[in-house]
RNA sequence: GCGGAAGUAGCUCAGUUGGUAGAGCACGACCUUGCCAAGGUCGGGGUCGCGAGUUCGAGUCUCGUUUUCCGCUCCA
């Protein structure tokens, strides 16, 4: 485990030292679990997002793309749970420090109470066979003693969570003597409300501004745009809408780098389907997606799927596909069956049908959907953690590198010089300019080659071509391979053959 | 949010019982060498996380605060 955390904190130190991501506001001491991509870390990404938006829009006729604003009309959160699902009452227990969902405390005590019931209820069952009228009665009362209490306080439960009545909510954990399981005690300190979307005005004069949230996720641009991209781009089902964009969630507490944070950035794409072929859909993009991760060449170990018991209230299949991150085997892709739960909401919400004409039925429905999405912060964790090595060479040295796919680099290629004189300088300069309009290229003729080769690895570049004598005579360089470190010689005209990219 | 640890240059760290900040690497210029991280000379860069307090004097002591890491908690 303390091999875990010191990789993590390798992983974060070559990430700031080599320019790939720096804690946000650093110099007003930083914001909490906030980062900014820095230079060479928004290549990176942007290189993610592009190898993502070509394998899922390019390569599948039956999908397009769409880029929805942050900002949505509030009923939207309404119709997709959010509203509800994301606004956690919570107490803390002052003597075990325990935090717990105070509607959870009391949902417990009112299993324990039913647990009760039944039990009695089963009592009087047995006497009431035994023709005992006396204790029959008995446990009789006791039952419909627990079930008037039972009524009582959910009535009162539901009407307090209704109001967002957090004081009456405590004064019922007291008033019911809840204990904390683990202190025993019933030291609470006040419920809070934590809602985990972000809120802020729109409209600038304050008693006309409306509440708007940050969306706490990109999928229901895609919803509430599916009428006019099915119709406007004459879609037919199957068919899938994609979208990359940023998405804000309150976490109560947000850690692991750039793992969790409060604003992060998803690829979702949802598809769309006859109901009834969702399960068959759901298991194409299972594999689907997991090829694609395994197409960067990263070691298949490090992948696994985690399929999900217990199933959020809209769906009917859920996988995740874990990596093996510094800190164990996390989430970084969900796949996800939704049924046709969002689609029904937003028509009931807008009051507008969503329905699809099947032309090969000739019936009209609302689809059904497999929603994959993979957070792009996640995926950037997986692939620098994954690629961040020191590795020993046979001299003893030792060699730190970022061993990224080459089609995820930032930079692909350095031109380097031998040495800053003789005209080398120049021809290099010549090849710059021959590849520059291809890939983001790197001039370099500071210092010895073979600190300028380690500087190339250390941000993960795939190639260095070298510029040397012989290339004067011959127009001939080399290339050097960032893994192997083999070099080849090569002219120049051919050089695009060799750097595949 | 609770508990623990830490915060001195871009990085890694020194800094004595309180006496107005150092090293190595990195960075910039010039000279030299030239195929796998260490040549030479010169130079830039820090109000010691921030704010109070004690003191003649605080990087050093006290309190508060903030950020990061670890554990708990939370997590569609």
């Amino acid at each position: 485990m303390a091999n875990n955390d010191d990789l993590l904190k390798k992983i974060i130190a070559h990430a700031k030292e080599y320019g790939f991501i720096f804690p946000s506001s650093e110099i007003y001491d930083g914001l909490s679990a906030v980062y900014d991509y820095a230079q060479y870390g928004v290549e990176l990404k942007n290189n993610i997002k592009q190898y993502w938006w070509r394998s899922m829009v390019q390569l599948h006729e039956n999908i397009v793309g769409i880029d929805s604003a942050i900002f949505m009309h509030p009923a939207i959160w309404k119709a997709s749970g959010h509203v509800d699902a994301f606004n956690d009452p919570l107490i803390d227990n002052k003597d075990s420090k325990k935090r717990y969902r105070a509607d959870v405390l009391i949902e417990d005590y009112l299993q324990k109470i039913e647990d009760k019931l039944e039990k009695e209820i089963e009592k009087a069952k047995k006497r009431f066979d035994n023709f005992d009228e006396t204790l029959y009665r008995q446990t009789n009362e006791r039952a419909v003693g627990y079930q008037k209490k039972i009524d009582e306080i959910t009535e009162n439960f539901a009407k307090l969570m209704n109001g967002n009545d957090l004081a009456g909510i405590k004064q019922m954990i007291e008033e019911l003597e809840i204990t904390c399981p683990v202190s025993g005690t019933k030291n609470w300190t006040d419920v809070r409300q934590f809602n985990l979307m972000f809120s802020t005005q729109m409209g600038s004069v304050s008693e006309d501004a409306d509440t708007i949230y940050l969306r706490p996720e990109t999928a229901q641009g895609i919803f509430v745009n599916f009428s006019n991209v099915y119709k406007t781009g004459r879609m037919k089902i199957p068919f899938g809408i994609a979208q990359i964009g940023k998405a804000f969630r309150n976490e109560i507490v947000a850690r692991q780098f750039i793992f969790r944070m409060r604003e992060f950035e998803q690829m979702e794409m949802q598809f769309f389907v006859r109901p009834g072929e969702e399960l068959k859909w759901f298991d194409f993009w299972k594999q689907e997606r997991m090829k694609w991760h395994h197409a960067l060449g990263i070691a298949p170990e490090n992948y696994r799927f985690h399929d999900h018991e217990k199933l959020a209230h809209y769906a009917n299949a859920a996988t995740d596909i874990e990596f093996k991150f510094p800190f164990g085997f996390k989430e970084l892709e969900g796949i996800h069956s939704r049924t046709d739960y969002d689609l029904t909401q937003h028509e009931k919400y807008s009051g507008k049908k969503l329905r699809y004409f099947d032309p090969e039925t000739n019936e009209s429905y609302v689809p059904y959907v497999i929603e994959t999405s993979i957070g792009v912060d996640r995926m950037f964790l997986a692939i620098f953690s994954n690629a961040c090595r020191e590795e020993k060479l046979e001299d003893g040295t030792v060699r730190t590198l970022l061993c990224l796919p080459p089609v995820l680099a930032p930079v692909k290629v350095a031109v380097l010089p031998l040495v800053k004189k003789d005209g080398l300088p120049e021809k290099a300069r010549e090849i710059m300019d021959m590849l520059k309009p291809h890939y983001l290229c790197q001039y370099d003729e500071k210092d010895a080659i073979g600190r300028r080769y380690r500087r190339q690895d250390a941000i993960g570049t795939p190639y260095c071509v070298t510029v040397d004598n012989q290339t004067m005579e011959d127009n001939t360089v080399t290339i050097r391979e960032r893994d192997s470190m083999q070099q080849k010689r090569v002219t120049i005209s051919e050089l695009n053959n060799f750097l595949s990219l």
